[in-house]
DNA sequence: CGCAACATACCAAACGGTCGGTATGTGTCA
DNA sequence: TGACACATACCGACCGTTTGGTATGTTGCG
């Protein structure tokens, strides 16, 4: 029984931990307020491996965006709201699984590339590029199930499956920002609540309607 | 003609263009990546004044949402959403104005407190207070429409005043984030009106119903 | 005079980033 | 098989600059 010999030579595991420190630091302090040495730190490497592993703080700033990307994109993947047949009671699953996942310490389930873009949009448009494409890459796989919803239900829309997707993120994004300001995760849920609401509204169903 | 004797010994007018810089440069680089000598030399003082004014930087921090606070609620008081006489059509010419403001560009139409307290939340709690005074003292003006809204309709609801203010605080917040992350106000616009349609919703309006 | 409103000069610490070096593979060809 | 060339991963002392903050004036006005 041997050992599998290592072909790719793997991608460095200094590198993993800087950017899992990275996504909880930036989360907690901001880019800006977290220096390298706190990351180096955290993920207890040097300053060596850091800058071995990343030409510049901003490099970092982009790898963690990107990292972010693949992390919660295979995690929306394996959650449980893909299960219903019916389009639309996915898309209403996927904002009860966003409300219930909405609880414990506010770092922990906020958004680090809706932080990191609202901080360094005018500063750093390397990381607000990657920010935007984690953002609108994670919208476009909820536009499927409501454009699906909308013509298995011959829905007559003045309004597009991209546009709700989008405005879907920006009460989910919004709801980050007053949690944060008001130190309290519940008012994060009560505006899921009030999309849950708006959603029926548009689909033009009952408050009672399971999801 | 003599000129105006000044009795009130003029709070300093360095104080002032400190805050109004603090305004303008952590809209646009955030509060960590702005230092105190950035915040001097845009308000063309110096460094004694600075600390003559405040007594940390995290003490601007505080002045500036709470001057934010000051600013924006005179301005909103003399906007001209005011002007209906039915609190629905208030309500909706809110939205209406707040939509309208967003133009230009994105460090003159974003919010300063939603952005001071998204970064700073869980490292300098005093500024996030000051953030959350500000952001939930201007909901509470529109809960007051919203509530008249709901009685002289007779709206028997599911959802509180209170709760709905804050939701199109909630909306508003996330729409700049969007905003930032792709770089265009188009993105935020498009949310207001999602908006928009949710409230005519729950007062059971048409869309064509005038504001 | 006395005090508020500044200005100037300075400080220690922290910052992002560099650099010479070591340890450990890994591919290749005689 | 072994040895030479080269690559990757990492170390930690060091560098120049910037940071938030202080100490000590100076100025002007009631």
């Amino acid at each position: 029984m041997s050992r599998p010999t290592k072909h790719a030579p793997e991608r460095g595991n200094a590198r993993t931990r800087l950017l899992e420190a990275a996504r909880d630091l930036i989360r907690a302090k901001g880019f800006a307020g977290t220096s390298v040495d706190d990351l180096c730190k955290a993920a207890d490497v040097t300053k060596g491996a850091f800058f071995h592993h990343f030409a510049s703080k901003e490099a970092l700033g982009v790898a963690a965006a990107d990292f972010w990307a693949e992390t919660t994109s295979a995690f929306f993947e394996a959650a449980p709201y893909h299960g219903p047949a019916d389009p639309l009671d996915r898309v209403l699953a996927y904002v009860a699984f966003r409300k219930a996942i909405i609880e414990g310490e506010i770092a922990e389930f906020t958004c680090l590339v809706g932080t990191l873009a609202q901080e360094v949009y005018a500063s750093a448009p390397g990381i607000r590029d990657a920010c935007a494409r984690s953002m609108f890459g994670h919208t476009a796989t909820l536009e499927a199930d409501i454009e699906a919803a909308r013509q298995a239900r011959g829905i007559k829309a003045d309004w597009t499956a991209e546009s709700l997707a989008r405005h879907t993120q920006t009460v989910i994004q919004g709801a980050f920002v007053l949690a944060k300001a008001a130190n309290d995760p519940a008012l994060a849920r009560e505006s899921l609540d009030h999309l849950d609401r708006y959603i029926r509204h548009l689909f033009h169903l009952t408050r009672e309607h399971a999801a």
